[in-house]
DNA sequence: GATTCGTGGCA
DNA sequence: TTGCCAAGAAT
């Protein structure tokens, strides 16, 4: 169960608030910010909690034409409750962080049941609820229903940081503490949502990472970074490590119309999707490699042909996988291989399957190249 | 509390 | 090319 933060913070919110300071953002939102995004000129929390969920971590470009095609598919919160796993996970497919999309079909199924398909307007309540974490309940919260709560993603941390020249990580904890006090502290009395809206429309059109148009901002005035001229060092970067670098071997088995895909346990890189069976690609002779690919391949057919592939990297947040695929030909195809996690996936239907984008890449240029459709 | 989760765009 | 990181949450 996850906890809930419960918010009393104490005298520090009153020398921390400042009402010219929503007043400045709201104005500003009202004339310059954004009005036009899909999710926006609707108070449906069904469509806000989705455009939220999506947005976690991902940028608006990448979004849009996420949410379009989910919305069409799962028009309401039931249709997406009642919708199939699989179904979901497809159409989450190249969109990354694939918890958030279990965790959407769960939290789906739990409005339905726990709250008569209504999402709760109290924050709290919100924040039980699987894929909702505080900033998220507070964005919910305020977009559909004018509840005044409090914000604090990327966007909020950059200009925090730079307004109130904030020094330090925003993801060290004292700092992020000393950042959710005064997004508190900050909220206004009337008109949460244009403040909210604005706080991120601010950080992502005009207070953006690099190149910010200071000459432009409504906070101008008051931005500690731009008066000490520290713009180009707020918000602190975040400490490098280096990244480790792993290898795997991908095997394109396939017979005619159908490739084999594994599925994926839930939990870890690429949870609950299907992929290609792996095999560690090693630095071994070809005996012992034609030996590896024939225990590996044996429960399904012996093998016609087997040829490398160009091998690629892919790069993830936390490490770089280098990715060796063979392309398998069976000459045959034994029957009666019933082990749960694997199946054989017809190759028309790859486009649409739940498959990491760089599978789904590798696989659809394979069987281009091969001429294997219909 | 530090790690673990994708992907694509951009400098 | 490489590095950085975006409307964070869960463990």
């Amino acid at each position: 169960m996850k906890r809930v933060v419960i918010d009393s913070s104490s005298e520090a919110a009153g020398q921390l608030a400042d009402p010219s300071f929503s007043a400045a953002v709201i104005g500003w939102q009202k004339q310059h910010g954004r009005h036009a995004l899909p999710w926006q000129q609707t108070r449906d929390a069904y469509r806000v909690w989705l455009s939220e969920i999506m947005l976690q971590q991902t940028q608006v470009a990448a979004v849009i034409p996420y949410y379009q095609r989910f919305l069409s598919s799962f028009p309401d919160v039931q249709a997406l409750a009642a919708a199939p796993s699989e179904e979901v996970m497809a159409h989450w497919s190249g969109l990354g962080y694939y918890t958030r999309a279990r965790n959407l079909h769960r939290c789906a199924q739990r409005v339905v049941a726990e709250h008569g398909g209504i999402f709760p307007r109290d924050p709290l309540l919100l924040q039980d609820l699987p894929g909702i974490g505080r900033s998220t309940a507070a964005a919910i919260a305020a977009f559909s229903y004018g509840v005044q709560a409090a914000i604090l993603d990327g966007n909020v941390k950059r200009v925090f940081a730079r307004v109130f020249g904030i020094d330090g990580y925003p993801g060290a904890k004292p700092v992020e503490d000393a950042m959710w006090r005064r997004a508190v502290a900050l909220l206004p009395e009337q008109g949460v949502e244009s403040y909210t809206q604005g706080l991120m429309d601010l950080g992502a059109t005009l207070c953006t990472r690099s190149k910010p148009s200071c000459q432009t901002c409504p906070l101008a005035q008051r931005c500690v970074a731009l008066a000490t001229d520290r713009v180009g060092q707020l918000p602190v970067r975040k400490p490098k490590k280096a990244i480790p670098e792993k290898h795997t071997g991908m095997l394109v088995i396939f017979d005619r119309h159908q490739v084999l895909l594994e599925q994926r346990p839930d939990s870890g890189i690429w949870g609950g999707l299907l992929s290609l069976p792996e095999m560690a690609p090693g630095i071994l002779s070809k005996a012992d490699f034609d030996a590896a690919l024939n225990r590996a391949t044996a429960a399904f057919g012996p093998v016609a042909s087997c040829e490398p592939l160009q091998p690629f990297t892919h790069v993830f947040t936390h490490f770089k996988l280098q990715i060796s695929p063979f392309q398998i030909a069976l000459e045959r195809r034994l029957d009666g291989v019933a082990q749960t996690n694997y199946v054989w996936y017809p190759v028309e239907k790859l486009a649409s399957a739940p498959l990491p984008a760089p599978v789904k890449k590798l696989l659809l240029a394979v069987f281009r190249e091969a001429d294997l459709f219909a």
